[in-house]
DNA sequence: GTCTATATTGTGATAGAC
DNA sequence: GTCTATCACAATATAGAC
């Protein structure tokens, strides 16, 4: 399979239209007929780019999972202060949700993943811990500097914020309000200062 | 459309089966030859029960509705203290996650809520309503109480502790750990303590 | 790389016999 | 209430011409 850093125009193309049909519809909302005509080719045209629906998937997750790197570290390179780079990843995910309430690509397919082929399952497992890691590692820092209470280890509450952010994008579109994860990320982040 | 309480044993039957298909593989991942399937009938027979997959749905959803009220009156008559009864609150979405990892009804449906029938959308939003109202008040209580810190008001503590259980599920689902929404609920719990 | 045409299977839904 | 038979359509996927 093809790694998405050696991609083709078109094939960026394919990858942006099916990511957002992802995002709105989940795995199995969407068909290649919908790319297809969201990108103008026809159906056949895909299947050249990406042979299999479960490739396109895979490939996707992990290009999803390499630009959530890129903002991390671009959070890291931004602030200084772990309180400002907590909030700064809970704007990347009220970021995503603003754009027509978009769900984060790995929140949709990680509830779909008991009908997701194990490739992309995989993918999505892999996002979920390069994320809490991330989180991990600066929760833990905002403890050892006194910004956070020491009362939970600091992957408890890595998971807890996390948690709440791919939920708060559930809630939000499940009850059509324009509310997103930047309250509750502010909230959280609140609760949990020292 | 019928209603959820004059229904007969094999339109709960149905209902149970399809419940379980939603859980784990959301409304676009299951179809009536699944549940026929599952109950041991024929799939025109589904039809003759519930005529379109909308009804189906849509019937499911309130009667998922229903009985998560049940539950919530179940915990204001097993717990008084309001630390006890949002800690029996997260033991319910512990109870549904460790049969079989299956996600909330609504956490799915929620999630896929750009490609449901507005009937079943509707039905959705009335469910988080519920929840979130019900929480809200208990919040309200253990603030009043002095149990809970007063730097949040009651309807964010609420979405907040929502969120994080319904994406709880998300992330268990998603990285196939046995972890689920129990250890954030203390997390949660433990950290908006007075 | 893109197209037309087609194979194959699955899906929601209906008609009508029992 | 349940069944067989069937419809119309959409889905993933492939073959082969241009």
């Amino acid at each position: 399979m093809k790694h998405f850093l050696e991609m083709s125009p078109m094939a960026e193309r394919i990858l942006d239209a099916a990511q957002g049909l992802i995002q709105q519809q989940g795995y199995n909302g969407f068909s290649y007929d919908d790319v297809a005509k969201l990108v103008g080719i026809k159906k056949p045209s895909i299947h050249h780019h990406f042979p299999k629906k479960e490739d396109l998937v895979a490939v996707l997750v992990q290009r999803y999972t390499h630009s959530f790197r890129g903002e991390l570290l671009n959070i890291e390179g931004r602030y200084a202060s772990p309180m400002d780079r907590l909030a700064a990843y809970g704007a990347v995910f009220e970021q995503t949700f603003n754009r027509d309430r978009r769900l984060c690509v790995c929140g949709m397919l990680g509830a779909e993943s008991g009908s997701l082929p194990d490739s992309a399952a995989d993918e999505v497992a892999s996002f979920f811990k390069v994320n809490l890691d991330w989180l991990t590692q600066i929760m833990g820092d905002a403890q050892n500097a006194g910004l956070i209470k020491k009362n939970c280890d600091a992957e408890s509450l890595a998971q807890a914020y996390l948690s709440a952010l791919e939920g708060a994008m559930v809630l939000g579109r499940g009850m059509r309000t324009v509310q997103g994860p930047a309250d509750i990320a502010r909230t959280f982040l609140s609760t949990v200062s020292a």
